[in-house]
DNA sequence: CTAGAAAACGGAAACGTTACCGAAATTTGC
DNA sequence: GCAAATTTCGGTAACGTTTCCGTTTTCTAG
């Protein structure tokens, strides 16, 4: 049916080697690549990916795992990742674990047995037990958004600073005069919950402060538990004056409860979201956010994952870690102390 | 390296075909099945995916191209198909062609040079000449949201009923007294759109009312281009006492922007929207929103794949057409009017 | 012009499956 | 208990590349 390489080596009269280096970028003289280009031409072929596949036991594919597709910041991500991926020729297979532990070990294997080249992975498991089948087989493993401690020696990890990145929040919060700040986390036991509630901890400390653990609402990181989140936080603190939400979706949640009960942004509370700074923009008051470096992130990963698969050898891994910026908008409003600090 | 189909053959003093029988649910005898199992588990043996795709020409991989991965309504679908997908054995390579025909085109190419079995496709170019190197090969594709007259008879498409989803939100507009409704739609040449505005003109035409062209608000599907719309059809049209926003996220961006001009819902503005229950009911008022069958679009459109991957011998192709619902919520006000009618 | 070095080439053996089809083993029927 | 019918089995030839390495061609320099 379609051409083959021995269709080409007949047409041009030379030896499968010659066209196999051709096509592998090797030097092959003028008029041979010409007769080559020709009969490439003329019989339409294109490369048998399954038998080069074979042959090199490479699939130049990569595998995806994320705890759930439908969330901007991992979207975003995402396409970042794949576009950058599939310029380098790497098609991407996405596996969505849905958050549970067993459906990302299971996309592992399933990957594995794919013959991947790689995986990307945004770790819902703690300890990175899910991963072994992969790193038996020697494939390089790169993790995002979250690290994994245990693998910190086989594995690249691309995070950002989330201690930092909510402690510059709570800072500036507190340096603008709030001292009752609510703070919506994700999940108790998802590494970037931790870190953010960390950051806000550690804001409160450095300024001598005490914080009221009243005001630490864990959620799920959905619109749905923001919104709840922000719900329970006005109704059991009327003296709340600033609230930092900390994922995107929570932030939409939240800010959807705060016009509900009819509440006024900043002048009757102060807040901070997280990411997207685009829709930050769309809100009035312009939202004051903490934006992550996506593009960055995206790149990174890719960029990571690239230079592993190119990789001559044993190469050393990393945590890369990145900065978020306090995004400055108009929700956070300076409240005049009464005297309570110099 | 690896154990092959030799090595089980070896152990068990059986014949390469007997191994492979056994592999591919053939009958074996029972003895014989029990050796082979042990072997396989002796030597950890897993089948080359290379060398059985080499001999069937099948890769168990299916592409997906969407216009954009970071929006809700694909984001689910997506989801929902991986997941379908991959319990019957198909790993599924995105590419997001960024709502871009060329990128689209070339991801097309990109996905049949690596090999998919089939291609699923939200489609951006509107005539179906980028998938032409897919039926070329006879590839089996799916195309869902959005159909393509020109090729109904050789690809599947599920969509939903647009025109009838937008007449039942302008109807019930109208019926509930509301005369000025504005709309805000997708961009003029989008299918959905289109559809989704022929709708909201034939609820009028139905009710022998006029509608004003000035109300319709064309978008982009995003929300800042509902965010945009609301304003400008807030300060154009003092006298709009409903609007219909015909996506999530332009639906989300209306009700920041209504949020921000401190109006009051419903009682000065009406609103219907679009998608994603879990939101409006999150939302005060609870949203009237027009749902798409999430579900069972992607369901629909993995299992109408599988359908013609498994197919034996030509099938008959089609478009599916589901409906959506209206569904209720608070924020829809009944409006009397000034005896204008009856 | 020619010896030697360098570059380009080509034959053939893998890579690990699947599938055809004749042979061997087993079952069935009487 | 035996021939015929039915299963099950196994040898072997692909599938279309890549790669090793010995051979041929081309280039360089004196």
């Amino acid at each position: 049916m379609a051409a083959t390489m021995k269709d080409i080596a007949r047409q041009t009269g030379l030896g499968l080697a010659t066209i196999s280096r051709y096509l592998n970028g090797g030097k092959v003289k003028e008029q041979n690549r010409a007769a080559i280009e020709k009969a490439i031409f003329d019989l339409q072929f294109t490369v048998n990916e399954f038998a080069r596949s074979l042959k090199t036991s490479k699939s130049k594919t990569i595998g995806v795992i994320i705890p759930e597709l439908n969330n901007t910041f991992v979207a975003t991500i995402i396409t970042l990742i794949e576009d950058i991926l599939r310029k380098n020729g790497y098609g991407v297979i996405i596996c969505d674990c849905n958050t549970n532990e067993t459906l990302e070990k299971e996309a592992v294997q399933f990957l594995v047995r794919k013959n991947v080249d790689g995986i990307i992975n945004m770790p819902v498991c703690k300890d990175g037990s899910h991963l072994k089948p992969a790193l038996d087989k020697d494939l390089p493993v790169v993790l995002f958004d979250r690290s994994i401690a245990s693998l910190k020696d086989v594995v690249d990890a691309v995070v950002v600073d989330n201690v930092r990145a909510a402690e510059d929040a709570a800072r500036y919060l507190i340096e603008n005069g709030h001292r009752k700040i609510g703070i919506i986390v994700g999940p108790h036991d998802v590494f970037t919950s931790r870190q953010r509630l960390a950051g806000y901890q550690q804001a409160y400390e450095k300024s001598g402060l005490e914080y009221d653990s009243s005001y630490i609402s864990f959620s799920d990181y959905s619109v749905h538990g923001g919104h709840e989140c922000m719900n329970r936080l006005l109704a059991e603190h009327a003296g709340m004056t600033a609230v930092f939400v900390t994922n995107y979706e929570m932030t939409l949640g939240a800010i959807i409860a705060i016009n509900e009960a009819g509440i006024k942004l900043p002048a009757e509370l102060s807040i901070i979201g997280f990411d997207n700074l685009q829709l930050s923009q769309v809100i009035k008051p312009r939202l004051t956010i903490i934006t992550q470096p996506l593009e960055e992130i995206g790149e990174q990963v890719a960029s990571r994952m690239l230079k592993r698969l190119s990789g001559s050898g044993p190469q050393e891994t990393g945590i890369v870690t990145l900065s978020t910026r306090l995004q400055l908008g108009e929700s956070v409003q300076k409240k005049e102390q009464g005297g309570e600090k110099a």
